[in-house]
DNA sequence: TCTGGGGTCCTCTAACGT
DNA sequence: TCTGACGTTAGAGGACCC
C-alpha cells in the first residue's frame, strides 16, 4: 500500500535472480516484511469467485479514497489514495468493498505473532508491514537472513492464504526499500556492499521522507536522483530543505541509517475524524459531529489504557484550508464527556462559520492510565461519567457500536438525532 | 482528478519565566 | 522599573507515511 511497491521494477539489483550464485546476506540483519495489497488480499482469500478479478477496497461514498487494490485493479492504473470515483472510472468491472478493519486486524496479528515467533525484535509500522532484527535468531537457529526470511514467506502464505514480500538488508531504509522492489511476493537481499549501487540511480521521492512538495523543492536545485542528494554539500541542502530534513535524507542517500528496530513504541495520539458527504453549515449538526467524534477518540484511549492531557479539533473547510486549535488541559482525561466540552468550546470560539467538509478530535500528550493523576474530585461527577462510558463500552462490545448512541451524552441543545452524514448540509 | 482516516515528525512563532 | 537576551514550552500548520 505504501510507494515504494511502485518502483520501477527496472531498478532491481540483479543479485537475487533465479541464476547465479545466492547474495552474499553477512550483516543483513533487518527484514521489511510487506503484506501484498493486504486489504484486497484479506478479503479475496478464501473466495475463489474473485480469483484474476480486479478487487478495490475503500471508501465508497462520494468522497471516498481507495486504501487498496490488487494487482489486477493496479494494471488498469488504480493506486491507493486515489479517489473512489476515479478508480471506477478506470476500472469499473472491478469488485468495489469497503473495508473491515476488524478483519484485518485479526489477520494481522496472526501474522505479527509468526514474526514474533522468529524474534522478539519486531516494530509493526502499521497492520501490514513490520521491521524484525533478526541478529539474535541467527545466532540461536544457525539460519541466515535470506532463509529467515523465505521460511517467514512460507508460514504466512500456508497459516493465512495470502503473500508477502521481504525485503532483507543492513539498514531498515533499505530493507523497507527492497521489499517495495521485490512485490510482490517476492524476496530480495541488499548485501552491504551493494547498497550504494541500488539507491543511488533511484529518484530522490525513493528516499523516506521525500514527497511531492519536497521533491518539488529538490528539482528545482537540480537534484533529481538520490546520487545526486548524496553528493551535495549539507549546507546547501540545508539551505533547500531545512537542517533535519538535510541531515536525514544526506545520511540515508550514503546508505547510513542507524535506527534500530524498537518493539513497542509508545503511542502519541489518538483519534477521530471525518469526511461528510456534502459540506456542512450547520453549527448544531457540527457540534453534534464533534460529540460523536470526542465519544470515538475517548473509547480508544480507554480501550489502550490511556487518557491525554491535549484536546486537539482539526476543521477543513470547503476550499480544503484545514485549520487546527487545541488545549492542554491540567490532568489528563479519558471521559468523552470533558472532551467533547473543550472540543465544542474550541469550535465556539476559534472556527469561523463556513462551509465543512472534515471535523477531528485528536488527545495528545497521552499518559498511562493506571499512573495518571486521578481528579482531586473522585467521587465527583467526572467520574461518574467514567463509569458510564466504560459501562457503554462494554455494551458495544457485546451488542455492536450502535447498542449504545453518543448521543446519550448531549446537552438539551438540539435534541437527539440522526448522525450529519445522513441529514446531509443545511444552509 | 479532486483529494479518507489514522498517525508521526518538523518548523515556526508567540508567550512566558529568568 | 523597564528592556533585551535566552531557553523552554505550547500551539499551529505543513509534509509525510501507510
Amino acid at each position: 500500500m505504501g510507494r515504494s511497491g511502485d518502483l520501477p521494477k527496472a531498478l532491481r539489483p540483479s543479485t537475487n535472480g533465479p541464476d547465479g550464485p545466492p547474495p552474499d546476506d553477512t550483516g543483513c540483519t533487518i527484514l521489511h516484511v510487506d503484506m501484498d495489497a493486504f486489504y484486497a488480499s484479506v478479503e479475496t482469500r478464501g473466495r475463489p469467485e474473485l480469483r484474476g478479478r480486479p478487487v478495490v477496497v475503500g471508501g465508497l461514498g462520494p468522497r471516498g479514497v481507495v486504501s487498496s487494490a490488487n494487482y489486477a485493479a493496479r494494471a488498469f492504473g488504480v493506486r491507493s489514495a486515489m479517489p473512489t470515483a476515479r478508480a471506477r472510472r478506470l476500472c469499473p468491472h472491478a469488485v468495489y468493498l469497503p473495508p473491515d478493519f476488524r478483519r484485518y486486524q485479526e489477520v494481522s496479528r496472526g501474522v505479527m505473532a509468526i514474526f514474533g515467533e522468529v524474534t522478539p525484535l519486531v516494530e509493526p509500522l502499521s497492520l501490514d508491514e513490520a521491521f524484525l532484527d533478526v541478529a539474535g535468531a541467527l545466532r540461536r537457529t544457525g539460519s541466515t537472513p535470506g532463509g529467515i526470511a523465505a521460511g517467514i514467506r512460507a508460514r504466512v502464505a500456508a497459516e493465512h492464504g495470502i503473500t508477502c514480500s521481504v525485503g532483507v538488508a543492513p539498514t531498515k531504509f533499505v530493507a523497507k526499500l527492497a521489499s517495495g522492489m521485490a512485490k510482490p511476493d517476492g524476496l530480495l537481499v541488499v548485501p552491504a556492499d551493494r547498497v550504494l549501487d541500488v539507491l543511488h540511480p533511484l529518484p530522490v521521492s525513493a528516499l523516506w521522507g521525500v514527497g511531492a512538495r519536497t521533491a518539488e523543492q529538490l528539482r528545482r536545485v537540480g537534484l533529481e536522483t538520490v546520487a545526486d542528494i548524496a553528493h551535495s554539500p549539507l549546507p546547501r541542502l540545508r539551505r533547500t530543505i531545512g537542517a533535519a530534513a538535510a541531515e536525514h535524507l544526506h545520511a540515508l542517500a550514503n546508505g547510513r541509517d542507524d535506527r534500530q528496530v524498537v518493539p513497542d513504541a509508545a503511542e502519541k495520539s489518538v483519534g477521530a475524524e471525518e469526511t461528510f458527504d456534502t459540506d456542512l453549515y450547520d453549527r448544531v449538526v457540527l457540534r453534534r459531529e464533534l460529540l460523536r467524534l470526542a465519544e470515538r477518540a475517548a473509547a480508544a484511549l480507554r480501550a489502550r489504557g490511556l487518557r491525554g492531557r491535549t484536546v486537539s479539533i482539526k476543521v477543513r473547510f470547503a476550499d480544503f484550508t484545514t485549520i487546527t486549535r487545541s488545549r492542554t488541559l491540567p490532568v489528563a482525561t479519558d471521559v468523552a464527556r470533558e472532551v467533547y466540552a473543550v472540543a465544542r468550546d474550541l469550535f465556539d470560539n476559534h472556527v469561523p462559520d463556513g462551509a465543512i467538509r472534515l471535523v477531528g478530535v485528536r488527545m495528545e500528550q497521552l499518559v498511562d492510565a493506571a499512573r495518571a493523576v486521578e481528579q482531586l474530585t473522585f467521587d465527583g461527577p467526572e467520574r461518574g461519567w467514567r463509569d458510564a462510558e466504560i459501562a457503554a463500552d462494554v455494551a458495544r462490545t457485546r451488542f455492536g457500536s450502535s447498542a449504545v448512541r453518543p448521543a446519550s451524552l448531549l446537552p438539551r441543545e438540539g435534541g437527539v438525532g440522526n448522525s450529519a452524514k445522513r441529514e446531509g448540509g443545511t444552509g
